[in-house]
DNA sequence: TCAATAGTGTCTGTTAGACATTATGGA
DNA sequence: TCCATAATGTCTAACAGACACTATTGA
């Protein structure tokens, strides 16, 4: 066993993905690399700093990328910490990956604060032109995102305060990455007790109006399942 | 955004976390503080360097834990990375968790190259007595390995290669902290085609002996189970 | 023979998914 | 009037859990 107590002293930054739905796909905030002359598009990042928990640093990224009312109520968690040799676009020996979720039609922060360059990208397109380490760590949060499909309020987080029922279902199928059926859709939701309606409708295009849904979780306990022996 | 160039130097010690079965709990493998005049119980850690991932600096302690044999084909996970102001026996800025799977009797690596003072201890003890950053990772780990039950191959590696279906049966009460029942446990997996029958039998004191069986899986596919609103 | 554990067959209530139908707006 | 989408009711096959039973060992 290496002794603990010599460590060597390495950089470490703190890289954030945010993810957003769009057009039924994800979206994921890619910012213009800070301080080199080239204009490359990279994840928000910011070093580590002694003392300081890395979920604060995480956090004041997310309040730089879409201002700091939006951020409060932001889902944050780490993803995976992630060292060797694999580029990184600060030169960071360690990049420590934090997941944001943001609601459906989140717009981005503006003026001096805010992430220099920052535009929403598709994650496909984003996979293609990140650096290795950082496409890792896109991997790594999307992963987990589905991943935590199972925790109801995750969905929620990628939905304004309303939203119909429709667009709820249209999260779980970009989460689940298949169609849902909507009537036991509905039915599972009911029996969850999670959303209340509210007595607004909204018309887009043809069709009959939704009734607009909020958040609204009655039940504290979580469903007991039988076991389920799915694979990887 | 803060210049992602400027990055302070920071220790970075990698902390593993080795659970196992025993006796229906779970225990966690605990070494002797190195370096240090007293005899700390310590989660197992060595610091991180640059250009190595943080992955084969884990691999290592589990290889010092278990010898080079058993440490092969160890299941292995990051947990998390925690920075901020909370106590690490070897004082790292930051410690990258990693979580690693033994099965059931696992014994521990003697000799010189072994961890010193290695030893099992139930995990509600060592929540209280690890210092805090670490407790703080034994949490993480213990959280992450019952959000992987669902991914059936995990409940696998915390068995020997052959193993009775009630011990695998009690694996799963483990892992989800409560009774299941016995016929439909073994309904389900015998849907999932995920175990296949030696032709030895275990008799263990008195009652009908058991036969043994192997993980086996033959179907790659995943279920497809239907969406379910469960809180967290 | 008794106790204890392994392993299996049957029944029933629940529910996911299929299908069909009504409701209500815009084009 | 069509058409598109929302919302809901009914049916069925699958299945989780309960219960009961047989099988096989050690004490």
């Amino acid at each position: 066993m290496p002794s603990p107590a010599r460590s060597s002293a390495l950089s470490v930054a703190v890289d954030l993905v945010v993810l957003t739905p769009r057009g039924g796909e994800l979206d994921v905030l890619l910012a213009r690399q800070a301080g080199g002359g080239r204009a490359r598009a990279v994840l928000p990042s910011a070093p580590a700093e002694r003392g300081r928990p890395l979920d604060d640093v995480a956090r004041r990224l997310v309040r730089a990328a879409v201002g700091r009312a939006e951020a409060r109520d932001f889902w944050l968690e780490q993803v995976a910490a992630i060292g060797g040799r694999l580029a990184h676009p600060a030169g960071a020996d360690v990049a420590a990956g934090y997941l944001a979720l943001a609601p459906l039609r989140t717009e981005l922060a503006t003026g001096a604060a805010a992430l220099p360059g920052a535009a929403w990208t598709s994650v496909r397109r984003a996979a293609a032109i990140l650096p290795a380490r950082q496409r890792a760590l896109l991997d790594a949060a999307t992963t987990l995102l589905r991943r935590r499909v199972d925790d109801a309020p995750v969905a929620f987080r990628l939905l304004p305060p309303t939203f119909t029922l429709s667009e709820l279902q249209q999260i779980y199928e970009l989460l689940l990455g298949r169609r849902l059926h909507k009537a036991s859709f509905r039915r599972a939701l009911q029996g969850a007790a999670l959303v209340h309606p509210t007595d607004e409708w909204r018309s887009e295009g043809r069709g009959r109006p939704a009734q607009l849904f909020r958040y609204a979780p009655k039940k504290k306990r979580a469903v007991r399942r039988g076991v389920r022996f799915d694979l990887e």
